[in-house]
DNA sequence: ACTTCTCTCTACCAATTGGTAGAGGATCGT
DNA sequence: ACGATCCTCTACCAATTGGTAGAGAGAAGT
């Protein structure tokens, strides 16, 4: 067996979720699109919000992961904030679903968003903690680290997952424009954060 | 009688399908919000997806109406986009659904971006000329005008609405924490986008 | 007085929703 | 050979979904 059926499961609801939405995904689309039976799902979770829980899990250590190990690496200064952001953007474009159920998940009346925050706040500190101490030492331009951080997260998942707004302006989406676009966006933030 | 039942019944979809989302949204919730039967939206509207349609027309032009009153007054340079970003800001403090709408448009399986795209494309025209304008008068660092458009989309966009972020990011979202959002975003924006 | 038009209602409907109960078949250790 | 455990199934269920049919109230024009 190459996957468990539990596995199975989360990996085609991380699909759903994090394209057509929670509400809008039924267990039985699921199921049908498993080849399985709705209760077989019911097996493995208790209901349709304790799978949501469980993707976001998953997902949420995923992305975890990929900031700790560049984190682990410990470059410095801007080509620490390059290396983030081409990892984030390799993410984005093998697995789309992850960034679009952390925007499923970002919604105001989502629940989970307690879940969400207790596996990133620690990767939040440390973004914010990294930034400060760039600024201190002159390797980047001052600024409130803070809100910093959330242009720089804001500008990222925006470039990276607004797919159908870069087509509404005419930007073609196959694998060379993620790549132009990835160039596009580390040459504006270079500049943004450039010390004078 | 203040406003039409049509108006009414468009302005609490609008709430809905704005924050909640177009699925999570029912017909008899709405109606239940407006002290209305479900029947009589249906009498105004031949279907769910029609109230949908007619939101995004609504919510689109709305949006345009706020770009084409910036372009007008003709401004040049980085203080036309310091404008446009302070107005696009004070609409997203204002009726947040509004972006909260366009989020659910532009998501992917989503039907109704041809409408949308239809309202803003010449919006986005207008604004990449702007930006090559600018460019090529030296009153802003060069780059690909149409990357550059969605790195400032993205990244007003997300200040702007991903307020939940800012929740786990530890930024108050009080009044006052929108002001100094927005001067930190802005700030942001002139040193990406400042010659040299 | 009568018709017509606008609006909101009650009464239904078939389909789909998330979820429960429990049967039956493997595969296991004993 | 045996029960136990794991897994997937059939059979249901009550509630909710978007939508239809048509009654009835009120105002307006004739």
């Amino acid at each position: 067996m190459a996957e468990s059926t539990r596995e199975r499961i989360l990996d085609a609801a991380l699909r759903a979720f994090g394209t057509e939405g929670f509400a809008a995904t039924s267990l039985d689309a699921l199921a049908t699109e498993l080849g399985i039976r709705k209760q077989t799902i019911l097996y493995y979770f208790p209901s349709k919000q304790a799978i949501f829980e469980a993707v976001v899990d998953r997902a949420a250590s995923d992305l975890v992961k990929v900031f700790e190990e560049q984190a682990a690496r410990g470059i410095g200064g801007l080509d620490q904030v390059e290396a983030i952001v081409k990892r984030v953007f390799r993410l984005a474009v093998r697995r789309p679903q992850l960034l679009g159920l952390i925007r499923e998940v970002t919604r105001p009346g989502s629940l989970s968003i307690a879940r969400l925050r207790a596996h990133t706040a620690p990767i939040f500190d440390r973004a914010r903690d990294f930034l400060q101490r760039e600024m201190d030492a002159g390797r980047m331009k001052s600024s409130d680290p803070e809100m910093l951080l959330l242009s720089l997260y804001s500008t990222v998942v925006g470039v990276a997952t607004e797919l159908e707004v870069q087509r509404a302006m005419g930007i073609s989406d196959s694998l060379r424009g993620a790549v132009a676009r990835r160039q596009e966006l580390i040459r504006f933030l270079r500049a943004a954060l450039e010390p004078a």
